[in-house]
DNA sequence: ACCTGAACACCGTTCAAGT
DNA sequence: ACCTGAACACCGTTCAAGT
């Protein structure tokens, strides 16, 4: 149960950006010491603005002015604001990948292994709260995947922490699909109770990829390479009654082992 | 267990605007039979916009292309775009509201009734994929609520529903938690599965909202109202600990009645 | 090598003007 | 009464030009 190392993408701990935490208004403010820019900066840079601002904030005009820099210098270094925010998101991901919880206790149970991940990201979801539903949100890597959550690096991780522990691929499969849909809808709920303007939810649509599962890319991937067909396979309404099955249970016994 | 009616808001059934099923380009199509503008046939056809192109083709200038009339016409029936999301979001839970299979059976258990009222949200989500996840994006009129859920009116139906069948406050208002997470988690997840570019989810932030809980605008919700305290409680972690250990119980039973 | 000004095709929104 | 043209302040993005 180890976790994947990552090139460091110009993490926000490293190099974090000085903004003030005075009167947040998009243009109003010193435009941070002039660090030389590059693309680690500015995706750094981009978070801090959206913490402050929102996403509604983020402009490649404004986040410029946020680096004392003209938006047109930023495409130097992205070649997109959508490609931008995928980087955002990939500083994220990256962020709980290394987290060093994450680490700690190396072969212990499964159990401890999800638990561990689920806590790694709901601390990265609340540390960034207006930032993190574009995980949930941007395109993920591959649409074929359901659910389709963005990081087929968290997917692969979560896979081989069970079957390493003896799940079989069905169970293995059902678990992941369990516990994403779990973890997004608690988290999605809780940042939004903090007042994250969730931006662009741009997941992409059916026709304009390949739904037909061409693994491309998933290969440094091998076990959801490997899973590929199981995981593409449509279950959403056995799920959906089974977990709604399980919240009336979970409520019946609320309601017996109530004392008014 | 009754469903509370609402005033006819242009719903979609009634003036199904006929938009052809060819190909989707944004402007490229006729300009639909003209029929005299109006705020209802306006969200009508904005659903429909979306469903074809997607949240982010919905532009008042393409919008009104669909229409048939320039963009600025629109103004006069809908005050903002904001606006007009917002009157999208009420159309889809005015279909659930009234949705005949929610009023059949009248007075059955509460399980019956959660099942009804999931099942319907879900169908609304399958029918709508593309304009369903504004449901959960846009600012909540409740924003103290937590989970801040959009409709205020799914919340007070789905209390009264519980405690007209004998559940205390506080246990209805625990379910109500978990209800709503695992039905936004499984839908959210569902529907982008679909190819649903869920847009700018825009929750609003704490400090521009009043986060104290005035109840303006919660006093046709008595049942709300009422337990409007408990409803702003935060147990967001301990609510995480509770499912993410029920989620571990589930994969245990998964894995140990596997037969490999 | 790195940044900027001007330009293009888009936005939402306002308002005086047309029918 | 209802719609439109022109205008304003913004977008993302490109590219020739400046240092």
């Amino acid at each position: 149960l180890s976790i994947r190392d990552s090139k460091d993408d110009g993490g926000l701990d490293g190099q974090l950006v000085e903004v003030s935490t005075k009167t947040p208004t998009p243009g109003a403010d010193q435009p941070v010491a002039r660090q030389p820019l590059s693309r680690g900066l500015i995706v750094a840079t981009a978070v801090v603005h959206v913490e402050r601002f929102g996403l509604i904030g983020l402009t490649m005009r404004q986040l410029g002015q946020s680096l004392g820099v003209e938006a047109m210098a930023l495409y130097r270094y992205v070649p997109s604001r959508d490609d931008l925010l995928d980087a955002m998101v990939e500083l994220l991901i990256d962020e709980v990948t290394n987290d060093p919880d994450m680490d700690s206790g190396q072969a212990t149970s499964w159990q401890h292994y999800v638990q561990r991940l689920a806590h790694g990201v709901r601390r990265v979801a609340l540390k960034y709260p207006r930032t993190f539903p574009l995980v949930a949100s941007r395109p993920p890597e591959a649409p074929w995947l359901r659910p389709p959550l963005r990081s087929v690096d968290w997917v692969e991780m979560f896979l081989t922490g069970l079957l390493e522990d003896g799940f079989s691929d069905d169970v293995a499969v059902s678990a992941y699909r369990g516990f994403s849909s779990f973890l997004l809808g608690h988290l999605l709920l809780e940042v939004s109770a903090l007042g994250a303007e969730v931006g662009p939810l741009d997941f992409v649509t059916p026709d304009t990829t390949e739904t037909t599962g061409g693994a491309y890319g998933v290969r440094q991937f091998p076990t959801v390479a490997r899973l590929q067909h199981k995981l593409s396979e449509d279950h959403a309404l056995a799920e959906f009654e089974e977990s709604l099955e399980n919240l009336l249970e979970r409520i019946a016994i609320m309601k017996q082992t109530d004392v008014p």
